[in-house]
DNA sequence: ACCTATGTTGATAC
DNA sequence: GGTATCAACATAGG
């Protein structure tokens, strides 16, 4: 279930793991995860580079190399980067990468719902939710009709916010994730901001979305961590939510 | 054994 | 531009 806080620790990993060793060999025959590339395009545009930079927006990674080509990584639902010995690959490694160092980088992935593809369009990623300005933050999420919680998770509006992280920045802010985005005044969005940026900052230091504090709370008999009540839920954005029938109300 | 939830992206219809 | 629904993936859990 990877957002922002697992892509950056990824991104970190790709960083310390994948960067100024020569790229000996390239398996790319997943033609889902590789899409829309040719089995072949990737391992020959890549071999014989060196990676020189891991950048990451949202929840996209990408890797510039010494030769132009640019390889774009996604983690998808499941999937997670891995540095191993090289040898034979376990089934659940969708795309990898032996470096000259000895060591093999991969892109687990059970579900597929990964990509790793050339060049990758970033065009209509927003500005990354880590980063955003609060100019910027009260303009994109705050101008709309739509609910406020399928705002945060819209990647073309503010890139790397998910259903968790959405759910737990919301709880924290205390607001109502169905309340249209436009009914929110400036010190709300400054408060969501201020809440969204604190709940990426925790999770990236704990590991992950899942150490959240509303994670618990997300089932049928959950109660608000803070005041107890119960918790509300229902389909917002098109994904299930939870939030504070009492506070969030 | 079946059914649903899981999270994201992208395509489709309205 | 929206929303809503589905498909894609493969597994875990009820």
């Amino acid at each position: 279930m990877p957002e922002l806080p697992e892509v950056e620790r990824a991104r970190a990993q790709l960083e310390q793991g994948a960067l100024g060793q020569q790229i000996v060999a390239v398996d790319d025959r997943d033609t889902y995860v590789c899409r829309p590339h040719a089995p072949g395009e990737i391992a020959e545009a890549l071999t014989g580079a060196t990676f020189t930079a891991a950048h990451r927006r949202g929840k996209t990674m990408w890797l510039d190399t010494d030769r132009g080509p640019v390889l774009g990584l996604h983690l998808g639902m499941t999937g997670a980067i891995v540095f191993g010995p090289p040898g034979p690959t376990p089934h659940w490694d969708r795309f990898t990468v032996e470096l000259a160092g000895g060591t093999r980088m991969a892109l687990r992935d059970k579900r597929r719902l990964g990509r790793a593809v050339l060049d990758p369009d970033l065009g209509r990623l927003g500005p990354d939710a880590a980063e955003i300005s609060r100019d910027a933050f009260r303009t994109r999420v705050g101008t709309s009709v739509v609910p406020i919680k399928a705002r945060l998770l819209d990647q073309g509006v503010i890139a790397g916010v998910g259903n968790l992280l959405a759910d737990e920045t919301l709880w924290r802010a205390r607001l109502d994730p169905r309340a249209p985005a436009d009914t929110l005044d400036e010190a709300q969005l400054d408060a969501l901001r201020r809440e969204l940026r604190a709940a990426i900052r925790e999770a990236i230091a704990l590991g992950g979305v899942h150490t959240g504090q509303v994670m618990p709370a997300r089932s049928r008999t959950g109660s608000c961590p803070r005041c107890g009540a119960p918790m509300s839920r229902a389909v917002v954005g098109g994904r299930t939510t939870y939030w504070c029938s009492k506070e969030q109300g």
